[in-house]
DNA sequence: CCACTGACGAGTG
DNA sequence: GCACTCGCCAGTG
């Protein structure tokens, strides 16, 4: 049954179950936080993060398997891009993750072939 | 109530 | 790979 609660919730319940040192996209998340197709809504309720809140937003990056905040040129996304670090995931120069190497759930349940570590 | 903006996704050229 | 358009929802003036 669906709650109707705030949509924020659901998604941040979704974004802290993103295991460490993987990586998931904000149409992923809206999906598993039952708004499929609200991408921009994760979007949203991160931006709309209240300071000091506990949440690995870090981990949620758009389906180009880009940060988003580091194109935005914004100093969050260089935080962004040292915590995946931090966790072993490796970004590329152009702020770059591979999806098919630590994407969360979806790519991993789509693409169970074996994964080139 | 209307207009604009925003941490997106998918499609098209 | 990049630029543009449409769709989606929420917040602000």
């Amino acid at each position: 049954m669906k709650r109707p609660g705030s949509s924020h919730e659901r998604i941040y319940a979704t974004v802290r179950k993103i295991p460490k040192g993987r990586v998931t996209t904000y149409g992923t998340v809206a999906r598993l936080s039952g708004l499929a197709g609200q991408a921009r809504l994760v979007g949203y309720a991160l931006s709309a993060l209240p300071n000091g809140t506990v949440l690995p937003w870090h981990r949620v990056i758009n389906a180009q398997g880009r940060l988003s905040l580091e194109q935005s040129s914004s100093g969050a996304g260089i935080t962004q891009r040292l915590r995946l670090e931090a966790e072993g995931v490796k970004v590329d120069a152009s702020g770059r993750v591979s999806l098919a190497r630590y994407g969360w759930r979806l790519a991993e349940t789509k693409t169970p072939r074996s994964r080139p570590i």
